[in-house]
DNA sequence: CTGAAAGCGCTTACAG
DNA sequence: CTGAAAGCGCTTACAG
């Protein structure tokens, strides 16, 4: 019942383990072991189905083809998405990778860094919380290969993929201002991240490039931490407070599903009374009807594009102190609901 | 630059790499170390952020505390919201998540078990393929602990957590009869995976206790991996070739998503023209205007059931010979689609 | 109360 | 061409 080993290998064969390894890691030639040898070797490998242990391997290299990967919520779409290329991508490379979720809580965050570290993982590819300052820099310090992506922590330069959050929202605003809006509702969270930050200011500039006057911006935040009905309370109180709005912006896709609901619940209807445009895209914007406008993110490009730089970087192609930022460009999606306006 | 070790921890301490390891281990007291060597040792292991290798404790110790977890699809819904409470639930227990997707592809599933098996997994939590009955067993011959989820092996004996799928499509079923439909096409996967065979034998069954005559019962089954376009296609054309259908049951909620759209080419109207339910919840059919009445699957309880499961496995409160069964009841949500119909 | 030492299963520099 | 042996960083039975 005992598993096991290159020990046994190497006795059954009469030869020595240093044989056995070599054969195992590819180095025959190199090591100019015997193609007879070999081929017994391998014969019995794979007769008796050994396979190596890793925890003897990670303590003995330091290495342990693992990458981790830490994201915001595995059971959200993008994210979900996002680890499943990473890993196809990661083995390709024969990397393992090892994900958790944050919920976007500090506490959970610098666990998961510690946990994996302590898991010899070869690299990181991380979604940051806002208040791992510290933890990234430790990282950065003592040379861990990582990358940051879909948001950067401010005034640190690290690795990072993210999105361009001022375009997207900068060119989905001016779609709906090419289309005869005027009166256009933004409605986001409160939060520092860079990311919303981001997408308010792509707003505003377009609001302000386009001319309009700044009363005519209306800016509704919510908190996060709020439950889904409070959420859409203040939506519709925010709905029914400005009538004169032609169409709303959400600057998130669980937003943009709550505020569906809060418009159907202030017999609002799509387009007709009020245009609707989310960044993010969704499974539900697109088949909803009418369909719903969107500033997507190019999930497979985002991932791609993380576990090649993170890959680089491990494999030193790519030096960690010279960082390299990846913007990625959304892409506006036009969907049914912001029609050019009729009048 | 080097990591820092038990040994440098005892050498600055003047004591033994024992005496730390108890610390670690929280065996002070057992191992009679005093209070004091222990306030000593503590403060100097935060001092200087001392972690220990996990490589080497799961070298020596056999166990890595970490369990490997082999869904379908992490990008999906079901699988993604699945893999997230698990998570929290095994760090509750002091676990750590390993996850990874099979694809539905019994190679890669394959792959997965033995590599997960190589980092010394401590138990899984799988969903099976089609083709991996003897890694199954091989597993269960050699005593390590796993729950299957979602679907089982036919004739094969193990612990395991699933959906009623028989229960869940009887009632759905059912709950069209109640409301007046007699003429119910049932859409479905070509598939030998009890999941499926059950869905449509329950389907069959509620048909067959309701008295409606066997011509009533309309099948159709597509290629799971035939293209989105193909099957919508033979969805439409099967709505065509049976207009008196008046009402469609999906067996899975992809389906489910494809007929509607199938429906829409079709110029029918739901519920006015044609009544809609399927098995599997997801966000869509909550938000969709109507709204899609559905058998839902319990995710958190179906979780937390099977973590709980493995867990009590590997902690031999449950003896992996002993197999377990925990069958799920699924959630009838009754929504727009299915009216009582008038006539 | 505490320490010296074996051993988990590998990789690899060194020796022949 | 191949082998003996050190050492990665822990845990734990044993000794005192």
């Amino acid at each position: 019942m005992k598993k096991i080993s290159m020990k046994d290998i190497a006795r059954e064969l009469n030869t020595s383990i240093t044989t056995v390894s070599f054969v195992i890691n590819g180095k025959s030639a190199e090591m100019g072991i015997s193609p007879a040898t070999e081929k017994k070797v391998r014969d019995l490998i794979k007769k008796r189905g050994f396979n190596p242990n890793s925890a003897a391997r990670i303590l003995r290299t330091g290495k342990s083809k693992t990458i981790g990967l830490i994201v915001e919520d595995i059971g959200n779409y993008f994210f979900g998405n996002v680890a499943k290329i990473i890993e196809v991508e990661a083995n390709k490379n024969g990397y393992s990778v090892f994900f958790s979720s944050t919920e976007n809580n500090d506490d959970k965050a610098r666990q998961l860094i510690n946990k994996m570290r302590n898991s010899s993982v070869d690299g990181y590819i991380i979604t940051a919380t806002q208040g791992i300052k510290d933890e990234i820099l430790k990282l950065k310090k003592e040379n861990v290969p990582f990358v940051l992506i879909d948001r950067l922590i401010p005034d640190v330069e690290t690795n990072y993929v993210i999105l361009d959050n001022y375009l997207g929202s900068y060119n989905l605003t001016n779609h709906l201002i090419d289309n005869g809006y005027r009166k256009i509702g933004f409605i986001s969270i409160y939060s520092e991240m860079s990311m919303m930050t981001e997408r308010e200011k792509g707003f505003q500039k377009a609001i302000e490039d386009a001319g309009l006057p700044a009363q005519e911006r209306h800016v509704l935040k919510v908190n996060f931490s709020d439950s889904e009905e409070k959420i859409i309370k203040s939506m519709v109180k925010f709905i029914k407070a400005n009538p004169q709005l032609d169409a709303l912006f959400f600057a998130t896709n669980y937003l943009g599903v709550m505020g569906i609901d809060a418009l159907q619940k202030c017999h609002l209807k799509i387009p007709a009374d009020i245009a609707v445009v989310s960044f993010d895209d969704n499974d539900l914007f697109r088949l909803l009807s009418p369909s719903i406008t969107v500033a997507a993110q190019p999930i497979k490009e985002i991932a791609i594009q993380s576990i090649d730089l993170l890959l680089k970087v491990i494999k030193k192609e790519q030096k960690q102190s010279m960082t390299v930022g990846e913007i990625i460009k959304p892409q506006i999606i036009i969907r049914e609901s912001s029609p050019k306006r009729k009048k």
